[in-house]
RNA sequence: GGCGGGUUGCCCGAGCGGCCAAUGGGAGGGGACUGUAAAUCCCCCGGCUCUGCCUUCGAAGGUUCAAAUCCUUCACCCGCCA
């Protein structure tokens, strides 16, 4: 089975350019990239979909580029969006594109002598254009028809308007691809489905200016069974960043897959093999209730973006705080450890506690007290696994297991750790 | 530059002087059932010092006992015309 062969069985094709000519071509090691904007510090795992098929490409012996877009992050990508984006300063995206870089470079090889990964900037190449050579030298080369007629640009049009700066996104993607095309000889892009039109314009611009000839292969834009947006959930997107979605919630995210979507996950995400996927499959269609595919995504995504020290520890903590046993039979190193994974709040001795409305608008499982009080009233919050449904509720030093802690949880599984020092 | 239409809570979208914290839908939250799933059903969904009070309907002023609703100015968006 061929590279592309088995990207299809994994659902990652959306579109491409000839594929027998694509085909052909990666008989040969070639060279690919993919962009990525800083439009956040961090990627989330909707990012990771494309990123590991770059690494898929590198693990097939293919050269592979992760280019980090300082420039077009300061532009803004019409794709996609109904509404234009809201400037950054270049200050705010200099520094996300630090912090992309990292973690970019996590998932690809720059150790292996054969065909090591490279990092980009696209600022590097664009700053030092002037105005007048981008128009003459760049500029001379699109039609302003074509670049009306993309998907990205029409949406917008009817949407209700587009500015001059986010237009003229393709053209400097286009100017990137041409860059590359030329420095590293890469002859493929790859992107999500909503990139073909900036990928595209690429293959134009190499071709007019070089007549040169390369390649576009684009990813579906991953959406769950039910149709709604991948990687986000009550608490916003799902983070690559540990600061930012830490790894019990990255863990936890992966877990709670719907069924419907858990083998597509694995055959998107997971590096196993076909037949491993298969056995996960089926003990999933004999016995959903045990959750075995479940455990094996959120286990193996975890670990490749967090660690497997990372994953223990969340598994055990969540086993901990799921588990069908009493809280307060853990011992304190188990529960310490479990409770370390959660957001946590710390009250002194000395100071008068907090009433249960107060605590739980502290920890953050709740926005508001008001909040608080109307999840107290429909009775999901709970102290130690056990509901307490007065507003007046105070903790006393009792509440505290081990003498030291106290596990809030609002609902079934939003938890806080409160620690008595 | 002229004329007309618009700007409402996370999103869409009613309301067009008091009965409005503001209809409805979606998203979201809790409960029941389950498997830390889905579907379904029930409840909730601005904040607070919570039988009351405070802040919201693009912004600032004004009229009125009373304004999201009327008037004025400003900003932005969308049409049509120049």
């Amino acid at each position: 089975m061929n590279l592309i062969e088995d990207l299809r069985w994994r659902g990652l094709i959306a579109q491409s350019t000839d594929e027998t000519a694509l085909i052909d071509a990666l008989k040969k090691p070639l060279t690919l990239y993919i962009g990525f904007d800083p439009t956040a510090a961090s990627l989330h795992v909707g990012s990771l979909v494309v990123l590991l098929v770059l690494r898929r490409f590198q693990l097939a012996g293919h050269n592979p580029i992760a280019l980090v877009g300082g420039a077009t992050g300061l532009v803004g990508d019409p794709s996609g969006r109904n509404d234009e984006r809201t400037l950054n300063s270049s200050e705010v995206v200099e520094g996300w594109v630090e912090g992309i870089r990292k973690q970019v470079a996590a998932f690809l090889d720059f150790d292996t002598p054969v065909n090591p990964a490279v990092v980009v900037n696209n600022l590097d190449w664009t700053a030092p254009l002037s105005a007048i050579e981008f128009l003459r030298d760049i500029g001379k080369h699109f039609s302003v028809n074509q670049m009306l007629s993309k998907e990205s640009v029409s949406a917008r049009l009817d949407a209700g308007g587009i500015s001059y700066t986010e237009f003229s996104y393709q053209v400097l993607q286009s100017y990137d691809f041409l860059e590359l095309y030329r420095r590293n000889n890469c002859t493929l892009q790859l992107g999500g489905s909503d990139q073909w039109g900036n990928i595209v314009a690429g293959l134009d611009l190499i071709r007019r200016v070089e007549s040169g000839s390369a390649h576009a292969l684009t990813v579906p834009l991953l959406a769950k069974s039910d149709g709604s947006k991948f990687g986000k959930t009550a608490g916003g997107s799902i983070w690559l960043d540990p600061t930012m979605t830490s790894p019990y919630a990255f863990f936890q995210f992966w877990l709670n897959s719907e069924d419907k979507d858990v083998v597509n996950f694995l055959k998107i995400f997971s590096f196993k093999s076909h037949e491993e996927i298969s056995v996960l499959e089926e003990s999933h269609n004999l016995n959903p209730g045990l959750r075995e595919a479940h455990r094996a995504l959120a286990q193996e995504l975890t670990t490749m973006v967090h660690g497997a020290d990372a994953t223990i520890r969340v598994e055990n903590a969540a086993r901990a705080l799921f588990g069908q046993g009493d809280l307060a039979e853990l011992d304190e190193t188990t529960l310490a450890n479990a409770l370390a994974e959660l957001p946590r709040t710390v009250i002194s001795k000395d100071q008068e506690f907090p009433t249960w409305v107060e605590l739980l608008a502290a920890t953050g499982v709740v926005d508001s007290k008001s909040a608080a009080r109307r999840v107290i009233k429909d009775g999901g919050a709970y102290l130690n696994n056990e509901k307490v449904a007065s507003e007046e509720f105070v903790l006393t030093k009792s509440s505290f297991l081990c003498g030291k802690y106290a596990v809030l949880r609002k609902g079934k599984r939003d938890l806080a750790a409160v620690e008595l020092i």
